[in-house]
DNA sequence: TAAATAAATCGAAATATTTAGATATTTAAA
DNA sequence: TTTAAATATCTAAATATTTCGATTTATTTA
């Protein structure tokens, strides 16, 4: 089945989208092979611990990306299936 | 030759995306075979002419609507290779 | 069980966005 | 050439977002 986002969902992730950090952030998940750790992308940037939560938090309420959950840690993933029915949703504004 | 958006980019053009008027907006001009005034889409939304302005204004700026003048009119056309190339870097995220 | 680590939540300040009204500019029509 | 219409700009208020520090919660390790 293909997702078909709702407007309110495609306002939730262009907000979503519209911080550097956050762009970054999907960059940097975005290019590993498997997960990617919450303490491990709060590394890369200059920014409180609780301001990365938060902006973690908000990708993830768009969907943008999956947590998990494994002992103390949060492992995150890129939704593909959000990301192309977001993308697509976009695209067919050509038409 | 294919448009590549860098980061600053997908950024501006996420933003306009963000607001649910901005989505309205780019809904209608896209339903259009050929291209939509500015006075008619003020028409179609209970806000103020200087609010409506302004949000074409976003939009135009980002890139994802072309504005073109015509005597008083302005008239607006998606401009499908900024919509394309959003589009592919967003779902470019997923591999 | 105590200490340490990872992440979330809360409160408050700084900053940015949205909105409307008033006014200005540009062009068309009377 | 005055008037009307379409759009833009400016200012200010209301609202939302970003950020940090302090605290809290959950889990692991000593």
């Amino acid at each position: 089945m293909i997702t078909e986002l709702n407007i309110k969902q495609v306002e939730k992730i262009s907000k979503a989208l519209g911080d550097p950090y956050r762009l970054k952030i999907l960059d940097m998940i975005s290019k590993r092979k498997d997960f990617m750790q919450c303490c491990e992308v709060s590394e890369c940037f200059n920014l409180a611990q609780s301001t990365m939560s938060h902006h973690l938090k908000q990708l993830v309420e768009a969907e943008l990306l999956v947590s998990e959950k494994e002992g103390r840690n949060l492992k995150f993933v890129i939704n593909k299936e959000i990301c192309d029915a977001y993308s697509r949703y976009i695209s067919n504004l050509g038409f």
